[in-house]
DNA sequence: TCAAAAGTGTTAAAAATACACCCATGG
DNA sequence: CCATGGGTGTATTTTTAACACTTTTGA
């Protein structure tokens, strides 16, 4: 470092992350459950400490390898909260990160600390570490907010999925009821899902497949085109 | 700090301020020039360290108080940089906020440093310090997007304006052309403008003022209402 | 043949778009 | 009286919203 670098107190820097998750049909978290002090037991956001030559998006993908190994389908940082006195040790500001985990991704990898994660109902979450829960509640919001207006949520569903699994997912997301054949036209008239020949069985008749086609949207989004659901 | 306080090393973090504010129909950024390396002389966001004891929120309104003076209108946070070399000196990591000064908060008030700060237009800035350019382009999409659904414009305009101004105002934002009669019924659908009593003079006809009404927007916006323009 | 979920079409209301002229003032 | 910018209405198209029955399968 050259002769004028800072010299000042400085704040430890840790990036925590949000990852959602979908599993028969329900909104799971990620959390861990803490080691030491302070808050020993509890369960935390998976996250850690910013290492000195790392970007902040490679410390989330780093710490989540490390503690839970999952799949990331998505990342994209969600706020930063520094408030002074949110860890009792000190000074520290966490970047946080909204992540999504595809079905294929949930499995928690036998990892350095992969058994101290595990995924929770998104309404039976214990209590939080830290400022934890304010900040999954900025999540959740932001998660319903982005799925208006960006396709995220192919992110949580299988490759294939039916129109009704798609329906349910946004329901959720949305925290409202659709009308099933309004839906059905409004995802039709964005073309972006490319009907398959397979058919899902099950109690009734049996549902077709779907695939999200992100070359079709990537391709409408180069021309000005506006996702919307 | 307890026994099991941190010890590692830690990055800088900074609060970096990209301010817009309106004057003669264009849109201004406040800058200041830098006094000491790296980038001496340059021109760059105001902005500085984080205290020990201050918020991010309090941080940002401190450092923009000390060195421009100027009076804000509005300020949401924008993004976390943290890229490991985005400062030659060592890891700083900068937390950028998006804020907006009314008309008459632009003045650049006596204060420690305010004659190093400037107001720029926005399609001709300098050369930036950092990588703050790319900053500045963040915060402008976010101040476009932002438009759409929070009425934000209001907070780049005198209390009292007339149509015009608000239709070039989001011409600018959106950097679209709109037609006049149908922005002018789309603000009257919303019933969030007062018409007042007072006119402009000038050039041709006078222009009715109209005034923001706050209040009728909270009320509306928590009865689930979506403003969108 | 019944239960269970998939799939499909129409109508009415609201919103978006395109478009051209008259109005009030100052010089 | 003319130049300048302010202000207004209508017709068309598109989008949204409400709403109920038929289809296919497995048990």
């Amino acid at each position: 470092m050259a002769e004028y670098s800072y010299r000042h107190p400085r704040p430890s820097v840790t990036v925590d992350a949000v990852v959602f998750g979908l599993e028969q049909g329900r909104l799971k978290l990620l959390l861990i459950q803490r080691g030491g002090e302070p808050f020993a037991g509890q369960w935390a956001l998976p996250g850690g400490f910013v290492a000195m030559d790392e970007s902040l998006h490679d410390a989330v993908r780093r710490e989540l390898q490390e503690e839970t190994g999952v799949r990331l389908a998505w990342l994209e940082q969600l706020y930063t909260y520094g408030a002074p006195d949110r860890d009792p040790r000190g000074r520290v500001i966490s970047v946080a990160w909204l992540a999504l985990v595809s079905p294929r991704g949930l499995d928690l990898q036998a990892g350095t600390d992969s058994d101290r994660a595990a995924w929770f109902d998104e309404d039976e979450l214990p209590a939080l570490a830290f400022d934890h829960a304010d900040i999954v509640a900025d999540a959740r919001r932001r998660l319903a907010a982005k799925a208006r207006y960006q396709p995220v949520g192919f992110e949580l569903l299988p490759v294939r999925f039916t129109l009704a699994q798609l329906q349910a997912l946004y329901e959720l997301l949305l925290g409202a009821e659709l009308d099933k054949r309004n839906f059905r036209k409004k995802v039709a008239r964005l073309g972006l899902l490319a009907p398959l020949d397979e058919f899902t069985p099950g109690p009734g008749r049996p549902a077709r497949l779907h695939r999200f086609d992100r070359a079709a949207y990537e391709r409408a989004e180069r021309d000005g085109f506006d996702f919307e659901l």
